[in-house]
DNA sequence: AAACTTGGTAAGTAAGTACTTACTTCGTTT
DNA sequence: AAACGAAGTAAGTACTTACTTACCAAGTTT
């Protein structure tokens, strides 16, 4: 309005169009790739800084474009926040629990159920950090990943281990506790550590141990707080002589790494 | 700079000071008093929205003064933060659980130990449910209340539980396991459970149950996990003689409170 | 009653913020 | 080689942000 745009000035000198001094060879990539590489960069940002800790320019000089190549892939911020959740989301939950513990519950190894359950999530965790921090992130800003997330991941996870804590108790080998309790208190165990040693105590000052460890000890101290009084040692025996995932010498055993 | 100031313009007229449109009768506090409101709406709005996602004319609007007034008390935005840290982070970590839980210590009651400190930890969670929301921002930004929560709250606490997990394992009662674990395992527990309750389901869709059940059963798994083979009957035998706090029947005994 | 102190404000400012506009460059198709 | 469309940009716009300035008015002291 207060400036006239120049529309038909043909005498403008060229106006030496300086080369990207952004990146190195950045140049001229296929519209699909780049909206992935926006995707990448967004997603790697928002993690870090969350949502409006993120700003469209930061994304851009990161990708190593002008912030308008963002907006003409997505139409605003909001959007490819979306559609970093789209994504993630379906593929932010690891690999399908069910299909991962079908061999051990099948053998009905409760041991190994919950040990490699929880070395799945703690990996998972490990590897996808960002969309841990992602995920809490948006559970502090009420996003809507939050209740994606929760529909498609942790309410099923919960009626799937659930379901399967029933059973066991059902043929009377665990002790009857409200099976809701039992699967939050185990994931809580593993969630935690996890929580722990990405957000908080990255440098392992407090405990540092192996994915394997902890998963070996929070199952072990699971499935003894579950046990029936009768099952205790009958059972052990049976898990050791299936050849069950660990659980050897599952007392003090070089727990530790360092320190 | 660009502009002149007014400095010796008597005759500017009056310019009728608009009677403070915001509130209704918040005139001419005592300094402290209004530096402790305005504390407490930041404090309040900090937790909800994050440090950048909290404006201080927000800070202002909701105090109901002008945003000069937030600059008169505290130099600028990360002051406001500091200060809230201060007054938070000495008296964020609920009593001192040292004392707390002294009596049941000196009895060697486990149970009471293990159960209090979860009741603790959970009401306090609870009750400043601010403080959660603000300490998990700070971790996620990576701001300095995690490491102050974390050397005056967390470690203490690690060595504290730690060290009377040692103390029983020597005495027999607990079987050997990393004590560190031990404690991380429980506090996954607990802390999962109140971050469960108040970020992620504050419906309690997945799992109604109070503090006093949640507290009871974590326990109970925790103990039942721990004893030692030996243990495992004559210790219950002997906490049911002491009268310990719970775990009556504490097998399926109306644990939720709905659905 | 003059001088000081203190709680308070309106109206800035400079540096962001998300998002747009008008235009250019280049590989492919015709 | 002309035409076209997609990848790209510089330089905006309108608004918000943290923070400042210059000023005021009700007490309290002198």
């Amino acid at each position: 309005m207060s400036k006239q745009p120049i529309i038909e000035s043909a005498a403008t000198p060229p106006l030496i169009q300086t080369p990207p001094p952004t990146a190195a060879a950045t140049h001229r990539m296929a519209g699909d790739e780049r909206r992935q590489q926006i995707l990448r960069v967004a997603m790697s940002l928002f993690s870090r800084h969350g949502f409006r800790g993120t700003t469209t320019k930061e994304i851009a000089r990161t990708v190593g474009v002008s912030e308008a190549m963002v907006f003409r892939h997505f139409a605003n911020k909001e959007e490819l926040y979306r559609a970093i959740l789209d994504n993630k989301a379906c593929a932010g939950g690891m690999t399908n629990p069910r299909e991962l513990l079908a061999p051990a519950i099948e053998r009905k190894d409760d041991r190994a159920v919950f040990e490699e359950l929880a070395m799945a999530m703690m990996c998972h965790h490990e590897k996808d950090l960002e969309f841990l921090r992602l995920l809490t992130h948006s559970a502090l800003e009420g996003h809507q990943l939050r209740e994606m997330f929760w529909d498609r991941n942790v309410r099923p996870l919960y009626e799937f281990l659930g379901s399967y804590i029933r059973e066991r108790q059902r043929e009377g080998a665990m002790r009857e506790v409200d099976a809701r309790i039992v699967v939050r208190a185990f994931l809580g165990m593993v969630i935690h550590h996890s929580l722990n040693n990405t957000l908080w105590d990255q440098q392992r000052r407090l405990l540092d141990i192996t994915n394997e460890c902890a998963a070996r000890e929070f199952t072990e101290i699971l499935l003894r707080g579950l046990a029936t009084d009768s099952s205790t040692k009958a059972q052990r025996e049976t898990h050791r002589r299936a050849g069950s995932s660990a659980a050897r010498h599952v007392t003090k055993h070089r727990l530790t790494k360092k320190k």
